[in-house]
DNA sequence: CGTGTTTATGCGGTTTTGTGCAATTTAATG
DNA sequence: CATTAAATTGCACAAAACCGCATAAACACG
């Protein structure tokens, strides 16, 4: 078995578990426990896991969990002053949650006269505090973990909207994989959300770019803007370039 | 489990209920008190958050600490205490907004096992704290002022299903106007929610008693718990004494 | 081909880290 | 102020990580 094989292994069960055990590896690989440990050390090198004692972890687990407050703030309210650009008056636009919405939100110029549908209450809140926009929260099952509301009845309002635009967070994007996500729930409401959207925008952090979850959403063909906090021109962008997809 | 594993999950935990006991980690992650006081230690070590004997708190809990300035607290936390008596296990609860409704959940027991289906977002957001409550956001268009979901699309959810209890809080009450309030479509909110309870609740400061707005909601008897702050022996309740309603 | 160089891997010994146990000290409560 | 629960401390042990070295395959080049 080659490095370049291991290493990929490596990833491929990160990406599936958010996590490895050294242990499993020398099992799973039939290699010393040194040279996963190697393994390791390089890909934490390239910025790909995070390691910690006994094995490592995904890099996406690690910043999900950490102090979201704080977390990638100044990268989060780039994209987010980006994203207000797409946001015209008039506008229907579908949100998601997550801490890069909720920062788009606020970012959203103070007389702008739009309706917003949302799954987030939290985003409801924080929109309510512009006097011209209308707000509506769509109800449905709340989850404890992603302060969202999700579950069939979340799916079938959801098809009876039409909006112009949909925001939405990322778990991950990869250029052939398209979007991905770790949760049956959570990949049902993504789809609704794009279906009844003229056109998606997808916010997201550099360091979700290139990963692939479980779960297929839909390929990058089907969005129609990727917001990074990157220069558009940026190398890591490369591989989305594509006829269909706009990338600020 | 991995060291960092354990020290997320405990995170989460004390972000979703502000607190975690050392206790309960022990059982939950099935390693020793000892271990659980070491990774306490590291995340304050860290300034994730805040020990105290026992367990451990959110920073922000303890630096939110002295709202204090919100209105007629302590009132509302006893009436809140009160009320959390009705809700048993196994409950269908439907609340609506307000301080003091919020203020009710917060006071719940932690292990309450319950359905709550909830107009108010922020509600909704303290309930997803509970492990063992389910929590059902009714969603419609979102009022600014009372951050409440309100119109149509909410009565006709609320019209789907059956609550046993109704916690609500009020604008006024009177012994023979009954529940009355100013606007139209809190009103015919408040009808469809006590229309789809068993038994309501009205939660009430004493300073809105003996008031009547332009709106009838009901009369008393259609109301079958009310909650003051004062004793029920008081004086200021004697209007209030028929024989539907229990004064607690 | 041979020889020097790089790269990948494994092995032994040492150091660090994580965890639990027992004894003691400290806090909470009636 | 006595009783109990929780926290602290020091210690022991095992697992994991680290370091240096040896080996060998892959590669480069005259």
């Amino acid at each position: 078995m080659l490095k370049k094989e291991r290493h990929d292994f490596i990833m491929r069960q990160i990406n599936l578990h958010n996590r490895v055990l050294t242990s499993d590896l020398v099992q799973l690989l039939a290699v010393s426990e040194d040279t996963i440990r190697r393994d390791l050390q390089e890909l934490v090198d390239e910025g790909k896991l995070f390691k910690v004692h006994g094995g490592a972890l995904s890099k996406s687990y690690h910043s999900s969990f950490d102090d979201s407050t704080v977390y990638a703030r100044d990268s989060k309210i780039s994209i987010a002053k980006k994203a207000t650009s797409l946001v015209k008056d008039g506008m229907v636009v579908l949100t998601g949650g997550g801490t890069t919405i909720l920062e788009f939100v606020k970012q959203l110029p103070q007389n702008l006269e739009a309706t917003f549908f949302t799954i987030s209450p939290l985003v409801a809140v924080e929109l309510a505090k512009y006097d011209n926009i209308e707000v509506i929260l769509i109800g449905g099952l709340f989850s404890k973990n992603s302060q969202i509301t999700y579950g069939g009845q979340v799916i079938t309002q959801l098809s009876e909207i039409k909006a112009d635009l949909c925001m939405m967070g990322t778990s991950a994007i990869h250029p052939s994989d398209g979007l991905t996500d770790t949760y049956w729930e959570i990949n049902q409401l993504k789809k609704a959300m794009i279906a009844c959207s003229k056109k998606t925008a997808v916010l997201c952090i550099s360091e979700k770019l290139d990963i692939s979850l479980r779960l297929k959403v839909c390929p990058i063909e089907n969005i129609s803007f990727l917001i990074t906090e990157l220069d558009e021109a940026h190398d890591a962008l490369a591989g989305y370039r594509v006829k269909e997809l706009n990338i600020l």
